[in-house]
RNA sequence: GCCCCCGUAGCUCAGUAGGAUAGAGCAGCGGUUUCCUAAACCGUUUGUCGGGUGUUCGAUUCACCCCGGGGGCGCCA
């Protein structure tokens, strides 16, 4: 509808500007509003206005001109209007409208699926926590967020692949084999003190308890560096076992598990570093090795290699991006918790030294969420091993609620998460509904059944019946969708499917409110259930892409 | 000190590729059910878009400065 109509003006540009009406030699692009208000035309343009200074001529008189050259060869228009300081307000035929609602039922599932990523390929990598404790709340909404972005991408035609990146090197798994170890000791000697700077959270305890059921006693007391490595493997698994089952409950599943160590195993991180280093972006200074991430504009060099010989964390994500490239990647995305957020310059410069232009790699932050509780901040310290976990929030408010809450802000702003409110079955809860708005659709259809109405056919169905306003808005609606699949897409903004899905479901049930679709007039009937089966197949479109079920009765 | 994000109705937040009278939910107040699910609906109240300057025909949106809140600034991850 937009397209057709963005064709439309145009043309009438260009034929203003070739017989003479119009003196610019670069036609503006074409953006068309929706009017916040409905008198205000289907669509709107302020295109005279923005030629306007270019022309030297009052703005009101370019909208004439332009509206002179209009052609509507497909008669879709109904009127067009001069109003306000120079806008083109366009009001659509019904009967657009009518054939918009046609083509989305047909479409049925398809209904919403684009293909403006032209099958490119794109990876999101997210949540990607360390594998040394549970997730918690903070993860899910990155878990969230990432699993919704990748299924908006696919909805607008791209390849997406889903990956974790495991931390499996480095200090920290030398922490965690650490705590489980002495975690393990304790068991048979209660006396042995913890380590300062341990994993003090409990389930070390437990995993450490699952290991004296396996082995018995064959690690205790034995050298620290001779069983370490055994409890560090062990451990991992662990927590990565049960990372993967919450993911899961949590309706995220990942393509590609990609560990860090494999990295080191292959030799990936030292060729990059020999590459770097061939390309003159490596340098020594007081024993350790620098990478010239200043010239890509981070305010000052990184260490890639300690003095001790170590390598950071950072060389190996150099590696790590430069595999993602290597795998053909169109672009990749990195969705990182807010607290990484100084990292970004200097991943993008680490991209740019491998000779990637920076524009291939996004990096979105997610901030931080406040746990609440009847308004009242839960407090979470990670220090202390306790915080609240993914799990924990499942179990408490479920998995539709969960999902849908992270999506209820935009990713950078703080989110704050009431579990109270997040379990309410009111008005109060956008999950409910929003999903309630889908439930009352099919059991309308069920009643319709048991009338002995069958779900009629797009072609067979009179929708010239369907003219109420509350109509003609919800249809509105539907044919609006795939403009904000395409937008949301764009803008890597999932929050946005989750705003006009409320907006939706509050159109449908003002309309449940003051009409009965099914009455005696059959035909009118079945137009109603096309307009709400057009309904009930957005609202389910859109309750997948932000992972959230459509129950069909609640 | 430097960098990033945020500041919009009483509360929680949308909205900005510059556009018309700035929106929603909640809270408050008042109503709706012999009728396809009331987990619903309707009505009503609320704004110096943190402040200032600039660019523009036009700024909540862009630029700069200031104020306030949060976060990040290690040979840590």
């Amino acid at each position: 509808m937009r397209k057709a109509l963005t064709e439309i003006l145009r043309q009438a540009i260009d034929k203003a500007i070739t017989s003479g009406g119009l003196k610019t030699k670069i036609p503006p692009p074409v953006i068309l509003e929706i009017p916040r208000d409905e008198t205000k035309g289907d669509y709107a343009t302020t295109l005279a206005m923005t030629l306007s200074s270019v022309e030297k001529t009052p703005p009101r008189k370019i909208a004439e001109l332009i509206v002179e050259n209009i052609e509507d060869r497909e008669g879709i228009l109904e009127r067009l209007e001069i109003a306000g300081p120079g806008y083109i307000n366009i009001f659509l035929r019904t009967g657009c409208w009518l054939e918009a609602l046609k083509n989305a039922v047909s479409r049925g599932e398809q209904y919403g699926k684009l293909d403006i990523g032209e099958g490119k390929l794109v990876q999101v990598e997210f949540v990607s926590a360390n594998p040394t404790g549970p997730l918690h709340i903070g993860h899910g909404r990155g878990a969230a967020f990432g699993d919704s972005l990748a299924n908006l991408l696919r909805a607008a035609g791209y390849n997406v692949q889903r990956e974790y990146y495991i931390n499996d090197v480095g200090n920290q798994m030398e922490t965690l084999g650490r705590s489980t170890y002495i975690r393990y000791n304790q068991i048979f000697d209660p006396g042995i003190p913890f380590m300062e700077d341990g994993y003090k959270g409990d389930y070390i305890k437990d995993i450490a308890k699952s290991i004296v059921s396996e082995v018995k006693d064959k690690y205790f007391r034995l050298p620290e560096g001779e069983a370490v490595p055994f409890f560090t493997g062990y451990a991992k698994d662990n927590i990565l076992d049960g990372i993967r089952k919450d993911l899961e409950d949590f309706g995220v599943r990942f393509d590609n598990w990609f560990s860090e160590r494999n990295l080191y195993d292959s030799g990936e991180v030292d060729s990059i570093l020999k590459a770097l280093k061939e390309r003159g972006y490596l340098y020594e200074r007081e024993d350790a090795l620098w990478l010239n991430t200043t010239l890509f504009g981070d305010d000052k060099d990184r260490v890639v290699v300690r003095s001790n010989g170590q390598k950071t964390y950072f060389a190996s994500d150099i590696a790590y991006h430069q595999n993602k490239f290597e795998r053909k990647f169109n672009f990749i995305i990195d969705i990182w918790g807010a607290d990484h957020h100084g990292y970004e310059p200097r991943m993008k410069a680490g991209v740019h030294c491998l000779g990637y232009p920076e524009e291939r790699l996004k990096v979105i932050l997610v901030q931080l969420v406040t746990l609440l509780r009847e308004g009242k901040p839960v407090s979470m310290s990670t220090r202390a091993g306790e915080f609240v976990t993914l799990r924990e929030v499942l179990d408490e408010v479920g998995r539709d609620a969960a999902r849908f809450m992270f999506l209820t802000r935009r990713s950078d702003s703080h989110l704050d998460f009431d579990l109270e409110l997040a379990k309410k079955e009111s008005a109060e809860n956008p999950v409910y509904y929003v999903q309630y708005a889908h439930a009352r659709i099919v059991n309308i259809f069920r009643q319709a059944e048991a009338h002995g109405i069958l779900p009629p056919s797009t072609e067979g169905a009179d929708l010239l019946l369907l003219s109420l306003p509350e109509e003609i808005r919800m249809i509105k609606l539907i044919a609006a969708y795939p403009e904000l699949i395409e937008a949301s897409a764009l803008a890597l903004e999932p929050h946005r499917v989750t705003f006009y899905l409320q907006d939706l479901a509050t159109a449908l049930h003002n309309y449940y409110f003051h009409h009965r679709v099914i009455t005696d007039d059959l035909s009118l009937t079945e137009a109603r259930l096309i307009l709400l089966q057009g309904v009930k197949q957005v609202l389910k479109s859109g309750l997948m892409i932000i992972g959230v079920s459509a129950p069909e009765r609640m």
